[in-house]
DNA sequence: TTATAGATTGTCATTATTGATAATCTATAA
DNA sequence: TTATAGATTATCAATAATGACAATCTATAA
């Protein structure tokens, strides 16, 4: 009989408008008018569907978690068969993947409010270990006389050097931080040999 | 005749508890009251001497221009003549340098800004750039016979690996993060051989 | 002691942000 | 066509934050 709903339809899109908010405003800067004029609707619109700014940070962080697992399958699935690790490298450092609506830049702004909101840290540091296990496996696969301590330190540097150059997404790098930071990269993996 | 001015005393107190404030509730949730209860005045008083808000945020700018320069210097400073990338090594990833008083977490929250304020980006820069050059410097003396290319990829890695794990300092994080870190710092330099 | 410049505090208007709810509009099924 | 559930918009009170300026207090030198 009612008309039908649009709440998942809406909802995503007020979470990925808040979610670029908070990547240009900050996490206090991101005012509910902000993320309403971002996503193109009235701010009544979004106490409609996420309610109130506490529910609606909880309903970003499950969004991000969500979104995060999604973005590490969706990459590990995209790599080839052969020279496995030189795509997922090439790929992890590739100015092109670090825009506003990749997950490591959330990260990033979720880590500075970490501390008002506990349950935020304990998601990242899942995030982290989710990317860094799959990086893991696939040096396991290439490496297998490494020990584990080797490529967990590998692994771990990698996706250290990957966060921290997609944390300066928003500032006008010099061109070669990009390449330095995948050289880096690779010569962690070049350490397994 | 008039009582002697605190201007500069003052001025330092605030920008601290300022900086403090903006790690502990960001950039936008650093508000003057947080900011005048942080360093124990009365909001007034902050207006006497940075003035208005955007003032505020040019004085602090400043203030962690000059800071981030003296941290550094300072750090150069305390190395030993013998083993000093290992020494460097060490002091950088030692978590009980990653406090709210590290330039390095300012520096995070800074970036997370730079949209807002597009000369942070450049000062950022700067920065990165004033800790990779002294990394390199002393690389360069251990490691005379490697290429400058070289040299610049594993100081670049250093510092990024240290911003990286620098970042997550108020997140409680597991506790071989820090050795992961330091190990893969080891692990760069290692390829310079 | 006293005048003075600066320190410190107090107050108020303005604006920004949010919470909450009412009012209106509209796509669907009966 | 029409009732209905949900979409969308409008509105207002309450609070937070800022800007601006007035008022008061106090350490110094003359």
């Amino acid at each position: 009989m009612p008309r039908p709903s649009l709440k998942e339809v809406r909802s995503e899109q007020i979470l990925v408008a808040y979610a670029k908010c908070i990547y240009q405003f900050g996490f206090e800067g991101a005012t509910q008018e902000k993320i309403a004029k971002e996503a193109g609707f009235k701010r009544s619109i979004i106490r409609h569907y996420l309610g109130n700014r506490e529910d609606m940070i909880g309903a970003l962080i499950d969004y991000a978690d969500k979104k995060f697992d999604e973005e590490v399958g969706e990459l590990m699935q995209s790599l080839p068969d052969q020279k496995r690790i030189d795509a997922l490298i090439d790929i992890l450092f590739d100015p092109r993947y670090a825009s506003d609506e990749n997950s490591a830049v959330m990260l990033q702004a979720l880590v500075l409010v970490s501390g008002k909101y506990p349950e935020i840290g304990s998601k990242i540091v899942n995030w982290s270990n989710t990317l860094i296990g799959s990086v893991q496996s696939e040096l396991r696969q290439t490496y297998p006389e490494a020990s584990e301590d080797q490529i967990f330190q590998v692994a771990f540097g990698i996706v250290a050097l990957c966060f921290n150059i997609d944390s300066f997404s928003q500032i006008s790098i010099p061109q070669e931080w990009w390449s330095a930071s995948k050289d880096a990269a690779y010569r962690l993996v070049s350490t397994l040999n």
